[in-house]
DNA sequence: GCGCGTAGTTTGTTTACCTCA
DNA sequence: TTTGAGGTAAACAAACTACGC
């Protein structure tokens, strides 16, 4: 992202920041100092939402900010709420986001936001820098979202930290235009994409009530969410391959072990029917393969045609003279493999 | 015709690596 | 030799399109 951020001196307006301005619409697209030398930036949604966005907008217009906590030292799992509302989609999606009707109170959530402010904890990665007070970087992000979540300003870490910022895409296809650019896309961040990975442990695919309570809870638009779990079933259909793949090449490995093995076996068998003119006193003989024991057996054609199992197959009932026959040519089998 | 899912593609972001001053 | 800036390619992810059901 091209900003141009310099401190002391008056950053360039924005085309669509003065528009919206001039429409008396807060923007949210914000900049400012979080104390000395902390950069603030952060672009603010600020979206014409059309239908049920829309209607989500106007439904909670006068909801205080949603505290939302996704930090990673604060398991979702360990703060759900107990449900109130058996109907919500996840389990762990506390009833409080879903801005009940004449609920002014909601108790706090922990989504990585802490009185509307984004903890971005995310130690761990090269260089993370938390977003505490002591940060020497830090973006704060104040977004103008929809109503049902407005105020929330959070701070994230920059490059350094991952993936950050991004929230709050939402410009309209006007403001796109006016910025020059046909697709705007960004990045999700940490914790929306930790919260959209354990919803997708939960359902692979959403319905639209599941799909509009999480982007609310996420704060991102229906179709961002719908687009992740699209992506994501993609992408886990894509290393399913990836392994199915993998395993069809191991398996193709050892059959062309196995194949290699009993050509071997058939050419030794060959040689020593070359060798002993005994097996010319038969009639034609028949090299079969017993499937339970993979031994190869020689076999008359008349017996052949009986039964596809060979005589010698220690598994069937041999007669003494089989035994005997088997033994002397498996004898006479690793005689020629020992002269070789 | 609408909604949804999938496959394939486009495009923006991040990161590692290299070069050079 | 070290360091920081700048360029580049690869990998990844978000978003889109076309198509089928």
């Amino acid at each position: 992202m091209d900003l141009a951020l310099s401190l002391g001196e008056t950053p360039k307006p924005l085309k669509f920041v003065e528009k919206a301005q001039k429409k008396k619409e807060s923007i949210g697209f914000c900049m400012g100092l979080e104390g000395p030398g902390h950069i603030i930036k952060g672009n603010c949604r600020s979206e014409i939402l059309v239908g049920e966005e829309q209607e989500e907008e106007k439904s909670g217009s006068s909801d205080p900010p949603v505290q939302l906590d996704l930090l990673p030292s604060t398991p979702v799992q360990d703060n759900i709420q107990p449900l109130s509302q058996s109907h919500l989609p996840f389990p762990w999606l506390t009833a409080n986001l879903l801005g009940e009707p004449g609920s002014s109170a909601r108790p706090e959530t922990e989504v990585g936001m802490k009185r509307g402010r984004w903890s971005a904890t995310e130690d761990g990665e090269d260089g993370a820098v938390q977003s505490s007070p002591n940060s020497t970087v830090s973006t704060l992000i104040q977004m103008d979202i929809p109503h049902y979540l407005s105020n929330i300003v959070y701070t994230s870490d920059q490059r350094s930290g991952g993936h950050q910022v991004s929230n709050s895409r939402a410009s309209t296809d006007e403001e796109e235009i006016i910025n020059g650019l046909n697709r705007k896309k960004l990045r999700l961040s940490k914790e929306q994409s930790a919260f959209l990975e354990e919803s997708f442990k939960e359902h692979t695919t959403l319905n639209p009530k599941q799909k509009l309570a999480l982007a609310k809870q996420l704060n991102l638009r229906p179709r961002q969410v719908e687009v992740w779990f699209q992506n994501r079933r993609a992408r886990t259909k894509l290393k399913q391959t990836e392994v199915d793949c993998e395993y069809l090449k191991r398996w193709c490995e050892t059959l062309t072990d196995e194949n290699r093995r009993l050509q071997k076996e058939v050419q030794d068998l060959r040689a020593l029917k070359t060798s002993q003119p005994f097996y010319m006193q038969h009639p034609a003989t028949t090299l079969t393969m017993c499937p339970s024991c993979e031994r190869v057996a020689s076999t008359t054609s008349a017996a052949a045609a009986a039964t596809t199992k060979p005589r010698s197959c220690p598994s069937t009932t041999t007669s003494k003279t089989q035994v005997q026959a088997q033994e002397q040519r498996t004898g006479s089998l690793d005689q020629a493999k020992t002269t070789m």
